[in-house]
DNA sequence: TTGTAAGCGTTATCAC
DNA sequence: GTGATAACGCTTACAA
């Protein structure tokens, strides 16, 4: 603290009795100034206190040091796992991260581009509410690298990195089947979610593959990936008559999974044997339930960190030119809320 | 863009044939200058696709336009509600939000804090791993705002803003007591987490007053808040030997609540009725459970709202002196973990 | 109302 | 190996 100001590298170098681009050099190229010297400014540093103003740094180098994620939905712990992924990888390339949530509100998602656009970050992970938005292509265009994560983008226009949802959604009710089941429900929504619509696809194609009528799948329709939605379809789920209702039920998320899960144990039914329950994503809460949850597993840091990585190719290296979409293989993971007898975790 | 480079307030101001003050100025103060002028510069600023160089505008003057939040657990729902209460507040004072993740370990936390203060953010808030740690009042000294979230500061070296921990872990044991329960575990740990003490502590303080002898209270160690962890205690909890054994149990988090449940009902026990269970925080998906749960809440939003407008207040309000820790009161959520009949959500 | 110019704290390019 | 010095893009007096 020098005289209420906080101490500039002006300051350290008077202290140190340097001038100030030795001081420059001792943060930035250690190797180039003699070790007396340089124990002399970082004792300097110490004693007046001095911490190193980013902003004049990325002004002058003109390049930033931070990374950027904008989640899609805040109160889905998956998009957390992702974040805790992309984290890892920029903590490793010594860069900050931002995190926004566009709780799936494109004028939320847009604000926030806007400001990570003003902060010049190095750049941009994002889920987006559309990925053909225009305005993402127009950040692209600007030179700041984005990334799709958790979908893939579209005309290979970004790098993106995401699990195949199709291939998701056939394993899923094949899984199913397997168990038997021959009556099966899926439930999610809205449509106009892309990971909804491929994972529903995904459901009915392997449905159809199987030679099962398609008047056996049959499609709950929800308003949003949550809890309450699930419960809600649970309720509407049960209205079905008895020799009609499916015996098991694809959720597109884990979210809806545990909330159709709660309601259908809450009204005295049992889990599996008279509802089977499959979700998506793999959450923790979903291996954390009553009955623990039968989910397709996305590798949820793994695509994080794999999204880092391609956004810091794109940054750094100036021979990055095709995009890549390196598509993730989805992972069943059987519990109990489909098999009978297991009780494994 | 100009020439490869991205246009700066100069190409604007040439391009719309006026000073770089006015371009400036219509910025910052628009009602200074005239409104054809005002038209033609942002005329200019779209067609050039202007964005403001926010290092350039925080060196200049000398104020960040960030607030940043160290989060302790980045796996516990809790705290991104309470990440969520403090961006509502950035979002309305126009602010950027950091959130950082401290995960529990003080080597982390710094990095994080040492980070934020080369950033010159305009004000910290932070669940600290320790706040009696040097580096916080030191960053406090410095003149940047710290506002500690969920727990107490010590001394009143900072504000802070958190609920009646010891009130909460009375509140839930009283309920308990209520029920008719004449032994109950306290799960929870490590001992080193400040909330886990005086949630505990309160615990015992009921359990006293209510004159109920101590070795009925029976404390259940865990290593860390975590689902896991609940699991575990419950394993313990099923080796105390039946007549010994409680009939209720009070957890620390719900994290812990919630693994405890499953661990039960998966062992083939009853819930409330061979074990009542009570968690704290009440995260959504402590509803959310096949027993839904009883847990002693905080305003989780609330608590990031308020905290943010100290900090708010402290960095900008000059006759902020005496610090501030207002203390919330928690409430009981009774749902169907203790209470018998209730299926209330 | 508009223009001019002096920095903000840092980095990097040169001579020394 | 070290020390001046000119940017980086913007804000803000102050002058016109």
């Amino acid at each position: 603290m020098v005289n209420g100001r906080t101490p500039s590298v002006k300051d350290v170098a008077r202290s140190a009795g340097v001038s100030l681009g030795t001081v420059s050099n001792v943060m930035n190229r250690p190797e180039v100034v003699s070790p007396s010297t340089r124990e002399r400014v970082e004792r300097a540093m110490a004693e007046l206190g001095f911490v190193r103003n980013e902003s004049a740094r990325q002004l002058r180098a003109g390049t930033s040091r931070t990374l950027a994620y904008v989640m899609l939905d805040g109160s889905n712990p998956f998009f957390h796992d992702v974040a805790q992924g992309i984290e890892l990888a920029a903590e490793e390339a010594d860069l900050s991260l931002f995190i926004c949530n566009s709780n799936g509100r494109a004028d939320r998602e847009e604000v926030h581009l806007d400001r990570l656009m003003q902060q010049r970050v190095q750049g941009i992970l994002i889920t987006p509410v559309n990925p053909e938005a225009p305005h993402l292509a127009e950040i692209s265009r600007r030179g700041i690298p984005v990334v799709i994560v958790d979908r893939v983008g579209v005309g290979g226009a970004f790098c993106s990195v995401a699990v195949d949802d199709v291939l998701g959604g056939r394993i899923a009710v094949e899984h199913l089947a397997e168990q038997g089941h021959t009556r099966v429900a899926v439930v999610g929504g809205p449509e106009s979610i892309g990971q909804v619509r491929e994972r529903l696809e995904g459901a009915r194609q392997i449905w159809a593959e199987l030679g099962l009528p398609p008047d056996d799948l049959i499609y709950l329709p929800t308003a949003a990936l949550t809890v309450a939605e699930g419960r809600s379809a649970g309720e509407r789920l049960a209205g079905i008559p008895a020799r009609r209702r499916p015996t098991a039920a694809f959720c597109a998320n884990d979210l809806l999974a545990l909330g159709l899960l709660q309601q259908t144990i809450g009204a005295g039914l049992r889990v599996p044997e008279e509802l089977a329950i499959v979700g998506f994503d793999d959450i923790e809460f979903a291996a954390a339930a009553a009955v623990p949850l039968t989910s397709v597993r996305q590798p949820r840091q793994e695509l994080g960190r794999a999204a880092a990585q391609l956004v810091l190719d794109e940054a750094t290296n100036p021979d990055h030119h095709h995009h890549q979409q390196p598509l993730f293989v989805p992972e069943l993971v059987a519990r109990a809320s489909t098999v009978v007898r297991s009780r494994a975790y």
